[in-house]
RNA sequence: CGCGGGGUAGGGUAACGGUAACCCGUCAGGCUCAUAACCUGAAAAUUGCCGGUUCGAUUCCGGCCCCCGCAACCA
């Protein structure tokens, strides 16, 4: 049932920009927009946020590796995640003015002035401190060793050698302090995380008995961060800063009117996110919030990772990587969007190569929804047969698109896809088994009347089926919705076979 | 014994205490409105391994093996 005109907010995690964008994050954009546009459908302004996470050690590094600037590097950088938008069809100008879109770089003066004044409302509630904070040194080495790289607590490389304990000083995040806290919002708020399983484990996590953790570095080690208020020597953690950019899009700390509408008035904001950082969104960054005295977030998302063939991890050397751009040049925004929602879990890892893509394109845009719109409106066109169609407003009352609804509700984006294609497929059942195009031509009047009410009713579900295709195929809705409005069949097809 | 998730027909996935479903692929029919598309049917799974609970387990419990993520390196 479509709610009373309200206000959605939807985050991605912003992604790191130390390598071009890939193909789990064109998913990640998708997904989030697909929920977006289904909201907006349904009646909501829409404020979906996303952009880039620019500061930290891997940037740092990356910059110098080139010879630059870090700041340098990012700016070269940050426009291909933005032209990544439109390339899946969230493009930043949209031209619906209850659907607003926001690219925040951390960056941008305005958030670095946000996790600033983050950072000074959390020390003043008294929940960051400075701690001695030790470090593992390799004499023979030379390098600080981390504990994964150690073996036996030696450096594998000299493992006679005694490590040698630096001290270091860092801020640190009183997370301890939340678990109660922590707790107590899991339980007030069953689906928070979302899937079911991905809550347990961080319940979990926080029942053992969250640590604090440090949230600055030695700026004289890794100077690319946001300085800390008041200690030249610092810079924050990354995730510190990156979090912030929730409620820096939306205008805290400065433009209040913009928080209260869509963070305090909204529930806060929808955040996708994927399962290497649960603990970041759903734990770190609700404690950050109750430290700031700020609410916290609606819900968390928590998306799988796409893989190559066999489960195994996509890489350069293994050559299995997906270009984002090169799929969307060659078969079109849509046929990803598609991809996205249908073939992949919304929660688990699933496999993505050119050959899955072009298979589930054929099966189920050229031979699918393509096909089964031509077949339709050759008839209804060349016979002058249409019926009326519903508002999209009250499309909810058929029973598909209520189906899909529940499964959008629960941010299950494929199972409400695996409804839409269901009545795709039951259509064309339909047309085989009760044959209009034969029935139109026979000489008796009776048959004819029966395939005109058949192809009417096909008509009218086209229609809702074109619908429910808005949130995930943009596009092709629009193009087959234009369709059936003018009882046309498609020039060319929709989806050219492959 | 760190924590959590996963292991289901050739491939990819779904279901979940009671005849294991879907897509691709394979094979055999049918139809001709449509993009050589569409429809029907068939073959194909002792649901990772071992044990337990139960009238009955893929589903619950215990152990083991393998894969993924986390375990304040980095994000």
């Amino acid at each position: 049932m479509p709610e009373s005109q309200k206000r959605f907010y939807i985050t991605t995690t912003l992604p790191y920009v130390n390598a071009e964008p890939h193909v789990g994050f064109a998913a990640e954009i998708i997904r989030a927009d697909i929920i977006a546009r289904w909201r907006r459908l349904n009646g909501d302004q829409v404020f979906f946020n996303t952009g880039t996470d620019e500061h930290g050690a891997k940037i740092h590094q990356k910059a110098r590796s080139m010879s630059l600037e870090p700041q340098a590097y990012v700016d070269g950088i940050y426009g291909k995640f933005v032209d990544l938008l439109a390339a899946v069809g969230a493009p930043l100008d949209m031209a619906d003015e209850g659907f607003k879109r926001n690219f925040i770089r951390t960056t941008d003066p305005h958030h670095v002035m946000a996790a600033q004044e983050f950072w000074k409302t959390v020390d003043k509630n008294g929940y960051i401190y400075k701690k001695d904070y030790s470090i593992k040194y390799c004499i023979g080495c030379e390098l600080e060793k981390t504990e994964s790289e150690l073996v036996n607590g030696r450096c594998p490389l000299h493992p006679l050698q005694e490590l040698e304990i630096i001290h270091e000083e860092n801020y640190f995040f009183r997370f301890s302090s939340f678990k109660e806290k922590l707790l107590a919002l899991y339980a007030a708020a069953p689906g928070f995380v979302v899937p079911n399983a991905r809550f347990n484990e961080i319940k979990a996590f926080i029942e053992r008995g969250p640590e604090d953790f440090s949230i600055s570095r030695l700026a004289s080690k890794m100077p690319w961060g946001i300085p800390v208020p008041n200690d030249p020597e610092q810079v924050m953690y990354v995730w510190f800063d990156a979090l912030v950019d929730y409620i820096s899009a939306i205008g805290w700390p400065d433009r209040l009117d913009g928080f209260q509408a869509w963070w305090v008035e909204t529930g806060g904001v929808v955040q996708y996110c994927g399962k290497d950082n649960l603990r970041q969104q759903a734990a770190m960054w609700q404690a950050m919030l109750m430290a700031a005295g700020l609410p916290p977030s609606k819900a968390i998302v928590v998306d799988g990772f796409i893989t190559g063939d066999g489960g195994v991890k996509m890489s350069k050397s293994l050559g299995n990587t997906i270009d984002p751009f090169d799929i969307v040049k060659t078969y079109g925004t849509d046929a990803l969007r598609y991809y996205a929602a249908r073939e992949l879990s919304p929660f688990e890892d699933s496999p993505f190569t050119v050959e899955r893509f072009k298979e589930a394109y054929n099966a189920s845009l050229a031979n699918g929804i393509g096909n089964l719109t031509s077949r339709i409106l050759k008839l209804t066109s060349t016979y002058g047969i249409s019926s009326a169609l519903r508002d999209k407003e009250s499309i909810y009352s058929d029973e598909t698109a209520r189906a899909y609804a529940e499964s959008m509700a629960a941010y299950d984006i494929r199972s409400a896809c695996e409804h839409v294609w269901a009545r795709i497929s039951a259509m064309d059942g339909e047309i085989q088994a009760a044959q209009p195009f034969k029935l139109l031509k026979s000489e008796a009047a009776s048959d004819i009347e029966r395939g005109k009410a058949v192809l009417a009713k096909l008509y009218a579900e086209l229609w809702v089926v074109a619908v429910l295709l808005e949130p995930i195929m943009p596009h092709t809705a629009e193009a087959i919705q234009s369709l059936v409005k003018s009882n046309s069949m498609p020039e060319a097809p929709l989806f050219m076979r492959i």
